[in-house]
DNA sequence: CTGAAAGCGCTTACAG
DNA sequence: CTGAAAGCGCTTACAG
């Protein structure tokens, strides 16, 4: 009773026999014979015996535990997706430990090491925004641990990844506002480090190009925050007359609302004067908007779901064999008010 | 190399020393000479050594884990509380395994198993809406394991708790709602068998007696969602003239959002026809609305910290004393637009 | 059908 | 200053 707990040895001990067969009994091996089998668990259930994992991994060098990185829980997005890991990890039998890295590269790597030191059977990390060195996530990989990216997923290093296609989703959105007779679109957009960023813009550039649209330095400012959103609006709408936008492109839901914030104190009607769509599609907050905002919905509970599937079917072949599989999800536009002229 | 993962042993062969030296030089003990102990470092820096915690929580029966439960992380007020567990958590050195009950009892049961089995070091749950019956989380305690409920306490276990004033912020919220000049006050109430909704149906039932107002009972529906809120809501509306309340208090934000769409559905002006008010201030949602909505500030972040601070002095305690504390944080009443009247 | 023995990786009281 | 030994709780190849 060291530890409180009920252990193998104190059933054996119980019933006069060797811990050995306790440990087979309880897994129903089929040399046990079936009284002996009764009788471990009958005991093992009058006691409540729960055996101990900690022992179970050391021995079998498993741990059954999975480790995630995230910038941040709060976020709506990277809670969908840690509720589509846990959803799959929960029916395989599987449990997750949770870090933050809340943006910072220095605790991104603690997070890491902490990971290793658990013996995690796998990693599922969505990268930092100050993430530009990746030795920590290469030395992962180095031990022979799987390691899947979601979302933010770094390119440095070849490995599986769950993404959706940003590109494409910014594309739409893009195209969609000029459909909607917008013709000079800015775009408030996320770090350039970051691929879903950069892909983001992208497909807003291409998506003007292709449109013979113009392309403006000023009408591509770096936020992605609601303050940010906010100040680069209240930029946009400050432009002289003929330069000032008539809709925008957010990278990100938080920003669009930032945006609207500004929009509207300075008396400006949204879809009227300034249409506005962002990407991401929170669903407790854009529907809820006035005007709702459009966006573009990523299946975050699906992509951890994706994610985790992944990490178990690379521990599934019988090595590693350094093929990576690169998952990448359909976004959907979701079209609100905020995108919806009179006319329609 | 089984594991992939270098060893102490790996360490002790390569230097020619025992693994019990080279133990102790890792942990800087006393006895180690330096020029040991520099080999050692040296070694396990070259070989990028990651200490084993599966081994030594076995070893120490000590896993420097916690595990919490909660309903569902995708709530902001629940997200907020892991930061803050997450928060103190990482500078203590201890890792959290978080699980969902997502609401269900018997998901909340296998939680627990799967986490003692863990052999985490202590439990932080917060219970969910179909918790009537209570083996599994006296179990925790009967197997000595810390337990520290948050916000869904629950009141048939006697151990630690950190929760707010409910029943004190419905009371500010709805004499906040008879002070702007409201008299006909609808409680949108959660389910009953959690105090916290018990609480805060009591400070609205106890405000409005105080203050001589009228207490009805179609005037107090069970809703804690966006949809029952709306249906609700709707209910209110389609009372006859006389009886329709002029202010709605929800249990929780998004039934409160719930009702204000229904309200605005039938063209009804918030606040000066129906003033409302919500609980647990979601800023990620709240300010955001149109208009922007009232609430009782709940401070999740910090009932995280409390929660797993308290856990903490539990286990530095020599032993088990069976004193429990009760931290109860103060809510803040949040005034926005939804309860502002033009005349004020 | 059952048990003794060895080992997963680490730590530490004990001995020298 | 260093090492051999035992043990944390469990599992399993080997032997009988």
């Amino acid at each position: 009773m060291k530890s409180g707990q009920v252990t193998i040895k104190d059933l054996a001990r119980e019933l006069n026999i060797s811990a050995a067969t306790v440990s087979r009994a309880l897994k129903d091996h089929p040399d046990i014979s079936k009284s002996t089998k009764k009788a471990v668990i009958s005991l093992a259930e009058k006691l409540n015996y729960q055996p101990n994992s900690v022992a179970q991994s050391l021995r079998h060098s498993k741990t059954n535990t999975i480790g995630i990185i995230v910038p941040e829980i709060i976020h709506y997005f990277f809670s969908s997706v840690i509720s589509g890991i846990e959803d799959v990890a929960y029916t395989e039998g599987y449990n997750v430990m949770i870090c933050q890295s809340n943006e910072k590269i220095e605790r991104e790597i603690a997070n890491t090491k902490a990971l290793l030191s658990n013996r995690v059977d796998g990693f599922l990390v969505s990268i930092s925004k100050s993430t530009q060195n990746f030795d920590h996530l290469q030395n992962i990989l180095n031990r022979n641990v799987p390691l899947v990216f979601f979302d933010r997923i770094c390119t440095n290093i070849n490995t599986h990844s769950v993404s959706v296609e940003d590109y494409e989703g910014a594309y739409k959105a893009t195209s969609h506002l000029i459909e909607i007779g917008c013709k000079k679109i800015a775009h408030l957009s996320g770090p350039q480090n970051l691929l879903i960023s950069y892909n983001r813009q992208k497909g807003y550039h291409d998506a003007l190009i292709q449109n013979n649209l113009p392309i403006q330095d000023d009408w591509i400012l770096v936020a992605d925050s609601l303050e940010q959103g906010f100040k680069s609006a209240k930029k946009l709408v400050n432009l002289p007359k003929a330069e000032r936008p008539d809709a925008i492109f957010a990278v990100n839901d938080i920003t669009a609302v930032g945006a609207m914030k500004a929009l509207k104190e300075c008396g400006l009607k949204i879809p009227e004067d300034i249409a506005i769509i962002g990407f991401s599609d929170d669903q407790k907050l854009a529907p809820l908007l006035e005007p709702p905002l459009s966006s573009v919905a990523q299946p975050g509970f699906e992509i951890g779901q994706e994610a985790i599937k992944l990490f178990l079917k690379e521990i599934s072949k019988p090595e590693r064999d350094g093929v990576f599989e690169k998952k990448v999800l359909k976004t959907e536009l979701i079209i609100r008010e905020s995108t919806r002229k009179n006319k329609d």
